[in-house]
Parts: C-alpha cells; structure tokens; sequence
DNA sequence: GTGAAAGCGCTAACAT
DNA sequence: ATGTTAGCGCTTTCAC
C-alpha cells in the first residue's frame, strides 16, 4: 500500500500550482484548454483523485444529502417510504452524492437530540420525508442548510417540496366507485393530521358532494390512530359497528384496504361483490394480495429522484427558491372493484 | 448563523491545550479527572461538535461504511437485499456510522470504474451484499479495507462473512414435504453459481436421497437464468414439459415460488392440494400471496446488523480476524403446502 | 497528565 | 491564465 498521490504530486508532474490544478479538478475557472489537457494526463496517469475529507474541510462542503424520517415510518419499514429513499439514492449518485439517512421521533427539542449529520456538519443538504416535527425543520432552517419535503407540507413556512397529486388521486378513486354505480361509499382513514390524508378525505367528500350523494357520518372512520393493516381492520370493524351499509370503500392508503379486505373476509362478505375497495399508494403488496386491490398509483422512486434534483439545486443556488412539485397519480383498476350489482337503494 | 466554536474555542475557555481537548472528546489518553470533567462542561456550553470533515482528514477516518449491491439487485429493489440494507441502516446509527450505498454492474475493471468512496477515501470498512465480481473484492482487498460478505462467500480467499444457513434451510423444507407424504419433489432454481442456491439445491438433493427418494433428472431445472418471479414461471413451465409429474415443489426462492404458483393456476392445477409449493426467503409478499406461502425465513435485517457489527470490529481491531456467521433460518408452514391426498406410487 | 507544533489534502482569496 | 499564501478544524507525535 504505497503513497497515494495528491494534488500536490499532480501539480509537481504537470509543472503547474496546486491551485490550477484544483480549478480543473473542479472544473472552475480559466484555465486554458492546454493547460487543463495536461492536468488531466497527469491526473490519468497518477490515478489521481481527490480526498473527500480534505474537499470537506477545505470547502466547507460534505457531498452528503442528509435524508430523515420519522422512526415509525423506518421500523415499520413501511414500504411507502422505503420506495422514496431508494428513489433518492439511485438520483443522489446521479449528481455524486451519497445519502445519508436518519431517523427522528415525533418530539424534537434541539437541547436533547439533533441528528448527528447535522452536528458533524456532514450534509449539504436535506430531504425530509412524511411529517416530522415542525420544530425539527425550523432548526435545519436557521442551519442555513436547503430543505426539501416529500409527502408533506407546512402551510405557514415556505419549503420547496415534492407532493402527491392527492385530490385528483383521491377524486379519481371516488369518480370510479361512482360510474361503478356505487353510492354508498364509505371513507376510512387515520393520521388525519397528515396534509396527504387530509386532502384525499376532503376530496372523496367534495366528489361525492359533487355527485349529488350525501351520506351520514358513519360513513366515515377518519380517526384511527395509524394509516395502517391493522387501523383498516380496526376502522372496518367500527364502520359496520356504526350501522353504514356501504357497497364500496375508499381507503386513505393500500395499507388500511388490506386491513379491510381482512376484516370484510373475516365478516363472510365477499370482495368486490359484496364490497368494493380503492386504496391509495399501490405499494407492492397490492397487487398480489387476493383481491388485487384497485388503488391509485404513485410514483415513490421518482418522488425520490425530484427532490434529490430539488436539493442539488438549492445546493448549488445563490437564491433559494421554493419549488412544489406535484407529482402525478394514476388509477390502476384491479379486481377490488366491480359494477354494483343491483341498487339496493 | 453566527460562528460555530471550534475545538480551539474549547480549549481556549478551558484554559487547556487543544492535544487535551481532543484526548477528552475521543475518549482517550490518560486525562485525570479533573481535567476531563472541565473540558466536558465547556463541550457542553458552548455545545460544541466536531466537524466530520476536520477529523476525517486528520485521523484519515471518514465514518462511513460502504454498502455494495449488485446492479440488478438493486434496480428491482428486491425486498431481499433491501432489508439486509435497511438492516444495515439501523445498526451503523448505533455505532455512530453512515452507510453509504452504491451499486456495481457484474463486471469489474478497476481502469474503467471504481465505487466512488472508495476513490474517495470516503468509507473505512465495506459491506458487500450478494454475489458481486471477485474483482472487485480483491481490490478492495488490496486497498487495506475490511470487508464483510453477506449472503456470498468466496472459497478462496478468505473473508468474513454472514451467511444464511441453507443447508439447514433447505433440509427442512425438503423434510417438512417428506414428512407430508410427498416423494416426488421438484427442485426449481436458478443461478446456480451463487453460493446460497448451489446449497440449497444440494441439501435438496441430500435430502431426498437420504430418504432413499430416487427421481429422474426431469425433476430438477436449475438453470433458470434469474431467480425471479419471471424465472419460477418459466422454470415451471419446463418442469412440466419434460413430462415430470411432481406433487410438491420446493422453489430456490419466494421470487419462484411466486412464478411457480403463478404458472400453476394457470394450468388450472389447485395449490396445495395438487401441488405443494415451498419457497424461501420468507419476503413480504409471500404471507399475502394467494395461497400464503409455505417457507424459510430469514432474518434479512439481522444479517445487515450482524454484517455492520463485523465491520465496525474490524475497522477496530489491529489484527484482522475472519468470522464466518451463519444466521439460523425456521420453516414457516402456511397454505402452500399439505399432506398428499393420495399415494399415487 | 498536559502542551507545542506539525501537518492531514484540499480550496479560496488575492496577487501577478 | 496561473501562482502564492493562508488556512479549513482536527489528530497526533513528541516533549516535558
């Protein structure tokens, strides 16, 4: 293991000072086109690359894209979130960076806990994914460091973020249910604070609304605690506990429909015919599970790569500029749906 | 954003050495008590942190673990190798290291492409899931790094690695068909150069012959090109063009499992009751699939754990020492499989 | 046990 | 367009 070369080896071979050297390592600057030839030859010939730690102290800069979640989301390896994360690693190594990941709990109180990344000072950069702590995001802020959310949105600050076309995503699965002749649908959700979670419920009221169907309220399980297969199965259960007869259901994510699909089959009822399911996400799971659930898909590697191009931007930008991308969905129908059989109204 | 302290900050308001603060914050050298109580509580208020980038170049350490991946298996974003990733993720945080990803294609020439950090000097030990070019593992060999295999082992050179146990994996589903009464048992597999399908179909067959089960070379197809979903259909396919007649199947994979059952259905043949189906891996899916499927689980976030703890140790340690782990596995019997109806001998 | 001094390898003004 | 000069913030001998 001998001696590897440093710059200053490349600017002793090629004749040159170190500083003209790193203009054409950094591609910075005028350097004349024969001056930056024989940089380069030297460079090949040393084999010759610069020490990322050395970069980082001397420029103040990490190469790192700091990438949090909250640590439900990451323990339950929740396969939502899972997608975007590879999503921003596939695109960070695009612009030569690598991420790195942290996870963060539902308090934030900067005297007791900061991620470490920040601390070291090891990211240029940050992407948050699904809701955090406001707190948390106004500390990265004051930070100085670009911050781009994913899933989720804070009304009052500005923050580029990269968001799911929610309403139209949650408009098409009632519009579906609709001109399957269903009208009897039924909305569950949870984690209602969720800017995601919210949007898709107001959008299932405001097409029913639209339709001319108005329902009672025991249409509607908003307030399980998590979006998940066992907050379907728990919101399934109070629904028809409640006395709603409904033909079909609208469920905030694929997570919760799989919870209801279980809870359905355990009551004897048969879907799709007996009950309709839409469910939002179309993680992987759901088009396996029996009945391959219609869902509404959503593109979660390339929510990942927009804010990877997101972050490099405000990286790499004098001015900040915020930016909302709205990525969009896409009704995938499956077997969990069906044309309502007789109206039964 | 005022200016951050600095080590010299410290020492400065401790009326201490910089050498002193730096023994103090490393936790090393002989400090007395005193001493070392005083810095801390200048740490404290003034919360200073060190910059990873100071310390890198100084101590020629980055914090970094590298995780290497395979191309294809990154790009499906096999659930397989992302839980050992995300296994990973979550014990390097606990020792106070990033992981820091990248892929490699199945060539390997150190002239055309070299994993970026490690060009960089960006990582100090690395992890290598999967089958990858031994090329490549040499070389990084060669650069003095430590290196932790999962799920692959090289004969040759030695490394150490986390292994699944297959042998004992593939015994068990082999025995658990047995002792169902079946006898004609396929093997479906596929990329049979990587080390943990070339033992799970040996135990296959040791299995069986130990059972004094003799069958026909129709019943194995091991040449399948991917251990995939796509491979396990295809492979099924051939399996019952070569005229073989199994009544179980014990697949290299979950992934095959699923294409096998796929093709199944298709021919109109019912799981389990005309064929049994065992897989392995235990993924996600495999419990939501229609039947659930009968197989081996691995503990694939144990394995990334266990491989960050090998690699932290040896980053550690002076001498390198090779420790070859094998995580145990358990069969997990669902729908797929059931007794044989009828000795059809 | 503590301090002084010398870098680690690079970038970034500032000159020229 | 290229060179000179300072560091960036830390660790690490080596004295004392």
């Amino acid at each position: 293991m001998k001696h590897r070369p440093t710059i200053r080896d490349v600017a002793r071979k090629a004749g040159l000072s170190l500083s003209t050297v790193s203009l054409v390592i950094n591609n910075r600057g005028h350097v004349s086109p024969g001056t930056r030839e024989s940089v380069q030859k030297v460079v090949r010939e040393l084999s010759y690359h610069p020490t990322r730690s050395a970069r980082g102290l001397a420029s103040k800069t990490s190469g790192n894209i700091g990438f949090i979640l909250s640590e439900e989301h990451f323990s339950q390896a929740e396969p939502f979130y899972t997608r975007i994360f590879l999503g921003t690693e596939f695109e960070a190594r695009e612009h030569n960076y690598y991420i790195l990941l942290t996870t963060v709990g539902n308090q934030f109180d900067p005297e007791v806990y900061v991620p470490r990344f920040l601390l070291e000072r090891n990211v240029d950069g940050i992407i948050i994914a699904g809701k955090v702590n406001e707190k948390l995001i106004s500390h990265i802020d004051s930070l100085g460091l670009p911050i781009v959310l994913v899933d989720f949105e804070i009304k009052r600050a500005h923050h580029s973020a990269v968001l799911i076309d929610n309403w139209r995503g949650a408009t098409l699965a009632v519009e579906h249910l609709l001109a399957l002749g269903h009208k009897k649908i039924a909305f569950v959700g949870g984690d209602i604070r969720h800017p995601s979670i919210t949007d898709r419920y107001e959008a299932y009221h405001n097409t029913l609304h639209m339709a001319g169907v108005f329902l009672e309220e025991s249409y509607e399980v908003t307030d399980e605690e998590e979006t998940s297969v066992e907050g379907g199965t728990s919101a399934a259960e109070r629904l028809f506990a409640s006395g709603a007869k409904p033909t079909a259901i609208f469920a905030a994510n694929d997570a919760m429909a799989i919870g209801c699909i279980r809870h359905l089959k355990s009551r004897g009822l048969r879907i799709p015919e007996d009950v309709a399911i839409v469910g939002f996400d179309d993680i992987e799971i759901s088009s396996h599970i029996e009945p391959h659930i219609t869902t509404i898909r959503v593109l979660k590697e390339e929510m990942g790569k927009i804010a990877v191009q997101r972050v490099v931007d405000s990286i790499n930008a004098k001015t900040k500029i915020v930016v909302t991308t709205h990525v969009p969905v896409e009704l995938i129908v499956r077997e969990s749906t069906v044309a309502l059989a007789h109206v039964e109204d």
